[in-house]
DNA sequence: TGAACCATGTAAACAGTTACATGATTAA
DNA sequence: TTAATCATGTAACTGTTTACATGGTTCA
């Protein structure tokens, strides 16, 4: 086990239903992009090495060279090994955040727009995910009820900075 | 300028006061741990860059080898248009929140468990963040003024997530 | 027949983490 | 005198991004 978290995201998605590495890529698009964003060469190369260490297999091959992976007994293992038994590191990285600390080398009114443009770009991740939310098909899969309350969680941070950098905004200007 | 985003927010922490590696490493402790964390060896492997290529300078040197950095014009330059003209990436790891998505393969109560778990973390976060608020001396440096706004953001991030978790918890448990 | 999409792979560069290594100064 | 703190630096490794490279299949 190289990767220590693409490759788990990699083992989760598989558990749900098998997949190539092109399907993959998609799905993360739809789903995951938010929370763990992967490249496609960085998700092929994944692949292999997982494949290489028997946590996934190629379960079928198809057209255009095609391989079709599945998850292993042992990558399950892995998976649920990673989830009860190890601690997510809760530490993220947030740019735009971080920027914010920094606001007063600029003028006052250069740091209001940011602030603004904040507000504005939670705005517009609120009616994206009411777009994807919409647009998805959901089944009854266990991915499909967890990624729900992903989903939610999404919603509420929007709104939650939304409020904030308006709020935040209001401090700056009537300083 | 090798590194995109550590040599910006280190150019960040000198525009406000010069400091050294050392003083540097602390700072980020307290104020920038959460939303841009850094290692010791990255900090000074940045300095060494940042100073080659001229964004900031030895201004003084104490004692033990203590090398006292000050930004230059250049570097505050730099910094600006780093802020104006350039555009945050959003998207950001969140593993606690990646796990969420894949918690149908564990059984109901390990899945309520860590969300319950995660419900317990952002309460124990909004304490520290109260903490920190109490523990700090803020000036009124422009770092300070725009620093406690980033800390009521986390305030409202803690209530937030605490607020989700526990609804999701609930929503899995009575499912 | 050409555009859109399907599908995979490698190499180089960059960013970040862990581990190692050293030694001076201060305060109890 | 010894523990805590101050202070810097390098090497190896892991993880991520960007760029390059190739070609098959489907549908209008």
């Amino acid at each position: 086990m190289v990767g220590m978290s693409l490759s788990h995201v990699l083992l989760g998605l598989l558990a749900d239903r098998s997949a190539s590495g092109y399907d993959l890529l998609k799905r993360f698009d739809i789903s995951l992009a938010n929370v763990w964003p992967a490249r496609q060469s960085q998700i092929y190369t994944e692949l292999g090495q997982l494949s290489e260490g028997g946590l996934i297999k190629v379960a079928a091959e198809g057209p255009r060279g095609r391989k079709e992976y599945a998850i292993t007994d042992a990558g399950l293992a892995e998976l649920r090994r990673w989830l009860t038994e190890t601690n997510p590191k809760k530490i993220g990285r947030n740019e735009p955040l971080a920027r914010v600390f920094f606001l007063g080398v600029l003028t006052r009114d250069q740091a209001v727009a940011y602030l603004v443009e904040m507000a504005a770009q939670a705005a517009r991740g609120s009616d994206k995910h009411k777009a994807t939310d919409e647009s998805v098909a959901w089944d009854d899969s266990g991915l499909a009820i967890y990624g729900r309350l992903a989903l939610e969680w999404g919603h509420r941070y929007a709104a939650m900075e939304r409020e904030w950098a308006q709020w935040a905004a209001d401090q700056i200007a009537t300083q």
